[in-house]
DNA sequence: CGCCTGTATCGACAATTGTCGAGACAGAGG
DNA sequence: CCTCTGTCTCGACAATTGTCGATACAGGCG
C-alpha cells in the first residue's frame, strides 16, 4: 500500500462531503484536479473493464488471475492498470497468500456518479 | 457539426439503453470503448472544468469567450479542449452571431452518471 | 533450503496528448 | 469592399501514456 496511494485517497474522500454535481455551481480548481485523475483513470477500455470485473465478480473481489484471462495483454500491463487505478482511489488490493485480490472502493465510484448526476427539476 | 461528432453521439446514445451499472456485470469490450472515451474527456481538469462551467452557466449555455477568462491558456488550447468534449459526445457548440455558445448533453452525463452508480436502486 | 508460480517493478519504445504561435475562417460594422 | 473581433485549424514541440520483455519479489511446496 503506497503513501501516494493513501495521498490519492484520503483527497478523493475529502472532498466526499461536498459532493455538488457538476451542473450545479462551477467546480474548484482543486477539486478538478482529484476529480479528474479518477476519470481519466476511468479512461482507458482495459481499465474500465477490469474495474466492471472486479465490481461484478463474487464476492466484490477478483484475483489477478481472473482478471488477466480476459485480455490480451501481459501481466505486466494488467498490472500497470491497476496500479492506476489503485493510485486514483477506485480499487484496493490485498494479498492473501499466493493471490492478490482486487475490490472496487465504493465511496469512490458514488463520488463520481453523484458529481455526473443531473438533477432533474431546475434544467431541462 | 462534424461526423466524427455525430458517430461519437450516435454511440454514447446507442448504449444508454442497455445502461446497466458497471458494478452489476462486466462491461462488454465495446461499450467500454466507448464510455471510456467519454471519460477520458472528463478526466482532465481544465475540461472537467469547462463542463462545470457550461452546464451551471445562467440558461444551461456559455460561450467561449465566457469560458477562457477562467483560464491561465490560451484561445487554441480551450478550443482544443472543448472539441475533445465535443467529439465524446458530452457537449454541443452552436454559432449565434458573433460567439459561439456551448451547451452540455445532459442525456451522455446522465448515462456515465448511471454506469458509476453503486445502489442497484433505481433512479430518477 | 531451492524451485516454481503469481504479481510487481524497471527500462525502453512508439503512440497519444496538452500546449502554443501562426494563420484561416465567420460574421458584424464601417 | 476592408477591417476588426471571436473562434477554429494547422503544425510543431515536450510531456505523458500504453505496451512489452527482462527482472525482482513473495509465498507455497518439494
Amino acid at each position: 500500500m503506497s503513501k501516494q496511494r493513501l495521498i490519492e485517497l484520503a483527497q478523493l474522500s475529502s472532498v466526499v462531503g461536498c459532493g455538488a454535481p457538476l451542473v450545479r455551481e462551477p467546480i474548484p480548481a482543486e477539486q478538478a484536479v482529484v476529480l479528474s485523475r479518477a476519470f481519466r483513470a476511468l479512461g482507458d477500455p482495459v481499465r474500465l473493464r477490469l474495474v466492471s470485473l472486479i465490481a461484478s465478480h463474487d464476492g466484490g473481489e477478483a484475483c489477478v488471475c481472473d482478471l488477466t484471462a480476459g485480455f490480451d495483454l501481459s501481466g505486466p500491463t494488467i498490472s500497470h492498470h491497476l496500479k492506476v487505478l489503485r493510485e486514483a482511489g477506485l480499487i484496493t488490493g490485498e494479498r492473501r497468500g499466493t493471490w492478490v485480490y482486487y475490490r472496487v472502493e465504493p465511496a469512490a465510484l458514488a463520488r463520481l456518479s453523484t458529481v455526473l448526476a443531473i438533477e432533474p427539476g431546475v434544467r431541462a
